[in-house]
Parts: structure tokens; sequence; C-alpha cells
RNA sequence: GCGCCUGUAGCUCAGUUGGACAGAGCAACGGCCUUCUAAGCCGUGGGCCGGGGGUUCAAAUCCCUCCAGGCGCGCCA
């Protein structure tokens, strides 16, 4: 459809110069909203009328006439209050539809993309809100190597931080247990057949209850929780010392149970960066000298900071709420701040701190694919990380000022290219429905009860964990599955839905704008009916049938019958107005602009509703145009044709999503 | 206090750079399985688009203001 568009275009402009003299940039398009109006519309009249101060109609009229004879229209004609509708040679748009499929695609373009994304603390199970930012992470990642990229797609691994200390306390406090007793512990659990990340999301949320049932300290004295975090992240800095080598087995054995969660999903990643190894490389000294030679970073002598090293943005009003218009980067006793190993990593992302890690392979995925994880040392080769030209930080809208700071921070480093290339991929996060909460036995609080959410909170051990609603999942689909092909062998079915599962879960995350908080409920999650992502995988497996026996029928491969399909003069398109078959068509065109402007726009929800209406369109086409029956040769192999291209884009679209096309349904 | 976000049908949500009569799903009600898979399709009912001003030929969309709710603004991460 692109095309067209351009031809239309530029048509236009050149009529709008030479008849009127005016200068007009560019033209814009828009759907009639009824097929029988017209394919496009362009509303450029309205825009006319003020300044030639002559009416919309006659404008449009005069537009119109100018686009006669336009490649790729069969007509235009003026309409409504002044628009310009537009009618495609249809024929000619299907078989340039099919060309277009068929293309082969670009070899990648343009700088490395790096999408960071998941991001879960190794110390408790992934849950809901960990599953919205990796489904949007990695349809991000998708999408931009359908559109062409080169993608690096990083899972930054917090394995030295406060997280991961409670986690340690509680198993050397709460449970007692030495290294030797962790790896008794996890021959146990292996043995229950529980996931040691799921045990550590209830350990965790213990220690948050021994802290804070604790006997509160008296003045001047640190509490329970401030001595013994200290003491723990102060053991885990000697890497030799007991504490440090269970936090380190224990990171990244959950780190391996969110591999394993994500693969679920089908997510992956081909770098984690870990901070233990940030620490080792020196990244922020390396930083801070930058930082301090800007000038833009002190010491501060008095005031409120005194004593912390502390970047100055109070040139920037965006940051007037800051106490004193600067943020702390070293505090008083010499450690750095989250936001200062934030702007070093950042650094190091776009290769601009003049140092790198050393790599090792980490998992090797199920075709071969490495996915390596950043090390203290070694020589080994390893593919070139990090140097991205574009920069997407997926992290929850939570964060966005401390985002703005890392940008401003490489602003004022100097690097303003590189601080526009930063993308702050912000969404909302996943909270729990008042219903849901209930289920769970969630205690609420009578102030709570009239809220439309409940926040999900790692640390009380409230919010519910993404396996756990896999398993759910997965349950239910095999339970649809299994009531309607009683024949199936168990372990087709247990494919088949965990692809359902899996469809159902990457389209929920998937379909509400990102601003918007979901809160989570457990019946619109599972529902396989209506805007869901099973309606539209069944979509697609009922035109994949249908291509199965048509090619059967003809003794043809199903490969082979779009060329078959070919054959077959398309003229009967032009001859409906409006039909399901040609409203089909006419959505199909608008594939590719509604990838780039959900990536431009970073709005993947907008992706997930195309692929809804394409299969609604497919559905109310598969309702009345017989394909198999059709007696009309012509008519046939044009539906043939229809099925074909509907059948290969939905798959290439789904699978932007992540969504998998199951055999059957 | 300052900043950001949200408010559209009973519920959950869409709504293109302002454009043609405000849409979808769920729920409710009524139909459709000797016809390529009924996880589907067709139909019915249901809305001062939070309130009020303004800009415009045209406002759910842009501006101002008010109301309601949420989230940020640490020497936490």
């Amino acid at each position: 459809m692109e095309w067209i568009k351009a031809e239309v275009s530029r048509r236009l402009l050149a009529f709008v110069r030479d008849h009127y003299s005016l200068p007009v940039e560019s033209i814009g398009f828009l759907y009639p909203p009824t097929p029988d109006l017209g394919d496009l519309a362009v509303p450029l009249a309205f825009d006319l009328a003020k300044q030639l101060r002559k009416a919309p109609r006659l404008i449009a009229s005069d537009l119109a006439d100018a686009l006669a004879d336009t490649p790729g229209l069969r007509r235009a004609e003026m309409a409504g209050g002044g628009y310009v509708n537009l009618f495609f040679d249809r024929p000619r748009y299907t078989r340039f539809l099919l060309e277009e499929l068929q293309a082969p695609p670009a070899p990648a373009v343009g700088g490395k993309v790096i999408v960071e994304h998941t991001n879960i603390n190794p110390n408790k199970a992934a849950h809901i809100g960990h599953l919205r930012n990796a489904a949007l992470g990695d349809t991000l990642a998708r999408c931009l190597r359908f559109l062409g990229r080169r993608v690096e797609v990083q899972n930054y691994i917090d394995d030295t931080g406060v997280q991961v200390a409670d986690l340690v306390i509680g198993i050397s406090h709460l449970e007692k247990l030495d290294l030797q007793g962790v790896l008794r512990l996890e021959a146990e659990l292996e043995r229950q057949g529980r996931p040691l990340d799921h045990y550590c999301w209830d350990l965790y949320s213990r220690v948050t209850e021994m802290f804070e049932q604790a006997p509160s300290a008296s003045p001047g004295e640190k509490s329970l929780q401030d001595r013994l975090r200290s003491d723990t992240l102060h053991a885990m800095e000697q890497g030799n010392s007991p504490l440090a080598k269970i936090a380190a087995h224990l990171a990244d054995r959950i780190v391996r149970c969110h591999l394993r969660t994500m693969l679920r999903i089908g997510v992956r990643y081909n770098l984690l960066p870990r901070e233990s190894d940030i620490l080792a490389h020196r990244f922020w000294e390396k930083a801070f000298e930058l930082l301090k030679a800007s000038g833009k970073v002190a010491l501060a002598r008095g005031g409120k900071n005194a004593g912390c090293w502390v970047m100055d943005l109070s040139s920037n009003p965006e940051f007037a709420s800051l106490t004193e218009g600067e943020k702390v980067l070293v505090r008083s006793n010499g450690t750095v701040t989250y936001v200062g190993k934030d702007i070093a990593y950042q650094l190091w992302k776009f290769g601009l701190l003049g140092s790198d890690f050393h790599y090792r392979p980490y998992f090797t995925y199920s075709e071969g694919e490495v996915l390596w994880t950043t090390s203290r040392e070694g020589e080994q080769e390893h593919p070139p990380f990090g140097s991205g030209e574009t920069i997407y930080n997926v992290i929850d809208v939570r964060q966005s000022y401390l985002q703005q700071i890392v940008m401003e921070s490489l602003r004022l480093l100097g690097h303003t290219r590189q601080a526009e290339h930063s993308i702050h991929f912000a969404y909302e996060m996943v909270a729990l429905s008042p219903g849901c909460a209930a289920e769970m036995g969630i205690p609420v609080r009578e102030e709570e009860r009239s809220r439309p959410f409940l926040e999900m909170s790692g640390r009380k051990g409230i919010g519910v964990k993404a396996d756990d609603l896999l398993d759910n999942l997965v349950r239910r689909a095999e339970e649809e599955v299994a009531s309607r092909n009683s024949d199936l062998s168990s372990e087709t079915r247990g494919q088949v839905a965990r692809a359902i599962a899996v469809g159902a879960l990457r389209y929920y995350m998937l379909r509400f704008t990102r601003n918007k908080i979901i809160a989570f409920d457990f019946s619109d999650a599972l529902s396989f009916d209506g805007e869901t992502g099973p309606y539209v995988q069944y979509a697609v497996v009922r035109s994949s049938g249908i291509l199965t026996k048509v090619a059967a029928s003809l003794s043809l491969e199903v490969g082979d019958l779009a060329r078959w399909a070919l054959d077959g003069d398309l003229g009967f398109l032009d001859e409906d107005v409006r039909g399901e078959e040609w409203e089909l068509l006419s959505v199909l065109g608008r594939h590719r602009l509604t990838v780039e402007q959900a990536v431009v726009g970073l709005e993947f929800s907008a992706l997930a509703k195309y692929a809804f209406i394409l299969a609604q369109k497919f559905n109310a086409f598969y309702h009345r145009h017989p394909v198999l029956q059709e007696p009309d040769p012509d008519r046939q192999r044009g539906r043939v044709l229809l099925t074909h291209l509907f059948q290969r884009r939905m798959t290439t679209l789904l699978d932007l999503m992540g969504i998998p096309v199951p055999p059957l349904m």
C-alpha cells in the first residue's frame, strides 16, 4: 500500500504546487469509516480551503480529478464534506501484496540497537510484572529485527545488590545454612519438584517480615535490617567469604530459573551483564573520572549533601524538585549510588567508557545460539558486545526520573547524540485486581478495599508468580484441547496447550497501552475467547487447515499454492464495492506500517489490536466464502491466494509478538 | 508543594498527524454446527467520551481550569 500512497502524494503535491502555489510538505492519509467509501482517504481539501477561501468540496473535486489514471488506483472521488476517497486497483494491489510477502528480507542496516529488558533481581521468582517487561522488550527486539536493524538484547543482573543480600540473610539467619546446606536444600527442592526461585520467593518475604518485627533500634543505633544488610553486603564484597560464595551461587541458580521461565514464553537474550563484573572492571571509577573531568560532578562542601560527590543538574529545570538541584552519586561514606552505577553502565552500552568486560558463554539455546555473560577475566573469543548506536531501556514508569538523570548525565558529558538515542521504554506496572488479591488469600486492608488495584510487592511476597500463571494457562488450555481433540497423544496435546498458553499470556501483556496499569485478573488472563491470543491463533490454524486441504485435493504442495492461485483472474475483486474478501485484503496491506508505527511510538498494543482485527476479518471471510466448495475457478484461486496471504502474514505478525502458531487447536 | 500518568457502554479497554454518524471484547438477550475446526459467526440492547470554559469549518483528541484516582520527587535499589 505504501507505493500507492507515494504515487498519490507525488501527484497531489505537484497539483497543489502548480495550481494553487501553496507550500504543502506532505499528504496526510486516513482510512474511511466504511470500506464502501473507499480504501484510503485524503482530507487535504480541508487544509487548503482556509488558505484558498474556497469550498472544501470544490477543492476535493479538483484533487480527485488530478488523480485520474493514477497507477494503482481504480478511481478517486470527492465525498462527504470534502474528502478525496481512493479506490484501489484490487487485482494489482493483491499481486503486490504477494510480491512483498515473497521478497527476501533486506540485510540489516544501520548501527547496533541494544534493548535491555527483564532485569529481575536474582533473589526470587519472576512475577507477572516481569512478564510484562519481558513481553514488551522481546516484542520490541523482534520488531526492530523485522525492520532490518541489528539488535543485541541484554538482561542486566544485579547480583550484588541489597535484594540478594536480603536473601542471603534469610539463608544464613533464618535457615542457618552454609553453602553445603544450600546444596542439600537444592537437592531436596529438586526431589520435590519445587523450583529454587519459588522457595526463595517465600524466604525473601520472611526476611522482610523479620525486619519488620524486630524491636525498633534505640536512637543512634542501627536497626537490625541496617546492621545485617551492611554486614552481609560487606561480606559479599570479599569474594572469598562464605556469604559471598552463597550469594554468588544463589544468584546464579536463580538467574537460570529466570532464563527457564522466560524461555517458556520464547524470550531469549544475547548477553547477561552482571553488576559484580561492573564492579570488578572498575567501570564506576572510569565513569567517575569522566564525570569529574566534565566539571559537572563535584564534592559538596556544605549543605544537605556535604561530603558527597554530586552531579549539578540545576541548569535543567526538569530537575527542580531535587534538593539543591543536585543528585548524589557517591555517598559521604564513599559508596556509589544506584544512579551512579547506571550512568557507568549506560556509558559502556554506548562504548563511551573506554573499557570493556571479559565474557564467557553462559547458556546454549536449542538452536545452538549462545547466551553470553560478562566475567571477571578470560581471553575467550566472543562476539562484540555493547557500543550500541541506540539504546532502549525497558523499565517501568516509576523509574522515569532516574532514567532522565542518566540521560542528562550523557548530555553533561557532551554526548548529545547518545543522549538523544537513549530511549526509556516506560510502561505502567502490573498490579492485582481486588478480586485477584482475594482469590490468592492476600490480606487487603480496609482502606485498600475501594481501590481499583493492589500493588505487587516482591519484598512482601505479594504477587502472582510467572510460572504459576503459565502453569494455570497450560492446564486450562490442555482441558480445552482435550475436549475438542480426543484422539491426540499426550505429547501433542501438551505441545498445543503450551502454544495456546503462551499466546494467551503474551497477547494479554501486549493488549493494553503501555501507560495503562494492568489490574491483573485471572478470569481475564485465562480467557481464550474474544480479543485474546488464542482467538488470533485459531484463525491462523483454520487458514492453514484450508490450505492443506486445497493442496491435497489438487495434489500440490502447500508451498506451491500461491503460484497456482496466481494463474486465476482476480477481476472478481472489483465487482463488489465491499465484501469480506476485499476487507481482508485491505487490512492485510497495513501490516508494515503498523509495525513501524508500533516501534516509533513504542506502542505494541497497536500490533495486538491489528492482529485481532485481521483475525476478525479472516473469520468473516471464512464464514461467508467457502474455498474448497467454490465452483468458479477464478474465485477459488483468488480465495486460495487470500487465505495464503493471511496465513503467512499472520504467522509473521504473531512471531513479532512471540506468539507461536500451534499445528491444530 | 512540584512533575508525570489515568478518567470513554454494567465490566475491561481501543480510538491514527484534530476529520465522515464514538468502536471492540466480556457480560446480558435472540439466532447459526448433515457445509474448509462453533476457541467461531450473525443480530439486539447499552455512552452529556469526569465537569466547565476556549481554539477550529471540524474536538474523545489541542489549550486553560476544576474534580477524582494513581505514581514519582532518598547519602534505598
